[in-house]
DNA sequence: GCCAAATCGTCAAGGCCTTAACGATCTCGG
DNA sequence: CCGAGATCGTTAAGGCCTTGACGATTTGGC
């Protein structure tokens, strides 16, 4: 524990009325996540040319080879709208490629050009190998029980 | 395991050359955080008239009752100048005080107003009953390892 | 058939994040 | 004692996120 939670820790005592498991949990959860994020987004993503969201959207279209926006959005966890102008931003770099469905025309279908799919794998390679050093520290069953983890609280989620 | 990870895993499978536990962990991080992040800023900061980096800066500020721009950037992980913004939005609120240190004019001390520390301890205490709520489904045990293992990870970082 | 309701994607307004450049202020070596 | 360099906070430009409103399109009950 450092010296911010333990701070945090004493003032939220004299508050009274906390669940201290919880917030411990919590607080470190949205730390880590954010300097993580924010140290990919340095090393990887922009030296790329590419914002993390931009990243995202690009790795999930990768994974799935053809989505439509809203389900980009739903499994990026982010609102159609922003999504909307994420693929606005990958498509004037000549990234994604967008087409009605001409079975449906409220429908956009989204796809990769060949140059999004080789940002994306090099990008993501760069990303792992990050990943990778990272999380050496960790034995192979304390990495395993931590996904599992965070695996059931994101069921409990949605 | 869901059918989004199942079929990133089989893609990067295809991809090969990835280390599949440091991608599983990172992976579910940042769709945990991102997730659980929204339905915060939904049911707790935003009813409270607030954003998420607006709820941060405040409640780490609320924490060491006083503090210089730069240790809340350093504290929340972001740059001075979203810092910078965020304490604009939240001084035109009269959620805080500014006040330039005599000593070394260049230095900002800041504080939290009477209405600041009243919203702050409002919005932590629904969100800590949120957290509760979320992470109940957890053994004691569980939970604490993986507490443990976030701290583990931010040391790692910094 | 046809119009109301539902659905999809986009735009608008307000706020936040990054890096880079900048003015103001302080420190310290010559 | 004074100018070069360091440090602090702010601003600028570009991008992303939210909710809410909107036009286009499709569906379903009558």
């Amino acid at each position: 524990m450092d010296r911010f939670e333990e701070t945090a820790t004493a003032r939220l005592e004299e508050l009274g009325g906390i669940d201290r498991p919880a917030f411990a949990a919590s607080f470190n959860l949205f730390r880590l996540a954010t300097q993580y994020l924010g140290h990919l987004e340095a090393v990887v993503h922009r030296p790329h040319g590419l914002s993390t969201a931009g990243f995202r959207v690009l790795f999930t279209v990768w994974v799935y080879d053809e989505l439509e926006p809203r389900q980009i959005a739903r499994l990026s966890g982010v609102s159609t709208a922003a999504v909307s102008g994420v693929l606005g931003t990958l498509e004037a770099k000549d990234l994604v490629d967008k087409r009605r469905d001409p079975a449906d025309r409220r429908l956009v279908q989204v796809r990769l050009t060949s140059a999004g799919e080789e940002l994306v794998t090099s990008a993501y390679r760069m990303q792992n190998a990050d990943e990778q050093h990272v999380f050496a520290d960790l034995e192979p069953d304390e990495l395993a029980a931590f996904t599992d983890t965070l695996r059931t609280m994101l069921e409990r989620l949605s």
